[in-house]
DNA sequence: TAATTAAAGACAACAAGAGTCTTTAATATC
DNA sequence: GATATTAAAGACTCTTGTTGTCTTTAATTA
């Protein structure tokens, strides 16, 4: 059971265009040369973002992606849901009446998810900038 | 990204050996049944589950498994160990220096694992023992 | 010795993730 | 309107991990 690697260049992706000034819309082959991946494989995950509503994507000449208007301050489960879906970890078939198992399985991975609700990107810039300021001293 | 369905299985078969009486040594075949694996599958997780310490097993006949004399109440963490290992969720192979991304991730990952350690089987079971006794009133 | 049972390992089937390539559609610029 | 640019979509391949089967070996009881 692992994180797939779209997660993670999923999240690079929305603190690279969090820190891009003035909502300038930028491509997928920088993007992608980045992070060293493929503009085509990048493509489909910023694809992803998209439907999710946490990225615009514009085509043609001057096109690519910026951060979504719309979006406040998304979390780091918002972007780990728009990869990865919202299926259960832990999803037995069967779901007896009054399963326990299931009960116990679901809180822990509720646990996992309220610190990902609560942890939002802009947390993480912050923290860096703060970090860069006190070593400057 | 999912539980496998071998942890389901393992605890599955733990609980039941939990509730089997006076330490009797039970057979895959019956474990196998009752699930309605193949023995040999199964085979394969209860090996891990002996290997973790969880469970003893015994060859021949009169063999079979029952839970290990020297467990000490063992948490759903323990199993799920036994089966999907102990690897971080997320685990970049990059890591910079002092990654927000990753203490992020670790630290919900944490989450989980703390609620899952805190439940012991034998809470399930009293649980379970209690809701009887509510409904038989 | 014979019957029983777990362990180990080779192997096959399947599913999901990772990644490539090609085509299509939308947009800007000239 | 023509051309260049860029995202979206879909078909496809490759790899990896999970699931599962089958066979052989080793240990134990009777
Ligand atoms: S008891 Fe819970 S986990 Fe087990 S089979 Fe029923 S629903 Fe699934
Ligand atoms: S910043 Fe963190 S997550 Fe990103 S590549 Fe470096 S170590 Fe990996």
């Amino acid at each position: 059971m692992k994180y797939s690697n779209a997660t993670n260049y999923a999240l690079h992706t929305m603190l690279h265009l969090m820190r891009e000034p003035n909502e300038n819309a930028v491509g997928v082959q920088e993007l992608a040369e980045m992070q060293k991946l493929s503009p085509t494989y990048l493509s489909k995950i910023l694809t992803k973002l998209t439907k999710a509503g946490l990225i615009e994507s514009a085509p043609g000449a001057k096109g690519g992606y910026k951060l979504a208007r719309n979006q406040n301050d998304p979390s780091f489960y918002d972007v780990i849901k728009a990869i990865e879906g919202e299926a259960n970890l832990f999803d037995c078939t069967i779901h007896h009446e009054g399963c326990l198992i299931e009960k116990t399985m679901r809180q822990a991975e509720e646990n996992m998810k309220r610190e990902l609700q609560g942890k939002r990107l802009s947390d993480l810039i912050k923290e860096v900038e703060q970090h860069k300021k006190a070593q400057r001293r």
